[in-house]
DNA sequence: TGTTGTGTGTAGTATATAGTACACATGGCA
DNA sequence: TGCCATGTGTACTATATACTACACACAACA
């Protein structure tokens, strides 16, 4: 699953070593990232991330995955967020940006 | 959970009738309505809250749940969504709505 | 040339998910 | 008082999820 094969050449990111370190056996992580067995738990995924130094959420997404902690926030007011969502599902991304810098630059 | 007993008094309303027309056993609807089983899976709750119409995003949401489609949204620009999210986590109601509006008034 | 490390194939398994099937007690009503 | 519909308790069950365990073939290198 993208495993830094950047890493390249250095050995401490065999194949072997990762798994060990992330906590999977060896063969999993193989079929893992080879797309030969349905992508594994959401914990998984964030200690792979973790070992990678790779954003967690954009694994998830590759897994087609949604982070449990996004999903409480909009569990928590469903139709405000499933609107938003909705809304912003074709916009492009600046605009989502701006809507981001907007908010956190304290526009309310 | 949550069954419409506003349709108290209803004869067609009732667990057996609803559970008929939803496709699921009596006894698992009286069940999931006492919170007695884990909620059920996102395509019964669809069913359900069709037959009672309420709205599918909010009754996933009391399942803990969020609709398949909107984590699509969010997979397919992982990275800005989840930016997004946590940045109105908090944010007022009103704030998020503001958004939305902006967003449908075509402000991009 | 034997050991060590590499990735991978095959087989199996524990737990969770998403229900079904049937029996039972209760209450209305004809 | 026999019948019918109601909601619910108990006991299963099929499928998916998330892995482990072990064996194998290959390559380098000491």
């Amino acid at each position: 699953m993208v495993r830094e094969r950047a890493r390249e050449g250095d050995p401490a990111y065999s194949l072997r070593r990762v798994a060990q370190r992330v906590g999977v056996e060896p063969a999993y992580l193989s079929k893992i990232e080879r797309g030969e067995v349905p992508p594994p738990s959401e914990s998984a995924i964030r200690r792979l991330a973790e070992e990678l130094r790779e954003d967690p959420d954009l694994l998830l997404a590759m897994a087609g995955k949604v982070s449990r902690d996004l999903q409480g926030i909009i569990v928590r007011r469903p139709r405000l967020f499933a609107d938003l969502l909705r809304q912003l599902k074709d916009a492009p991304d600046h605009a989502i940006l701006r809507v981001v810098r907007e908010v956190r630059d304290g526009e309310w």
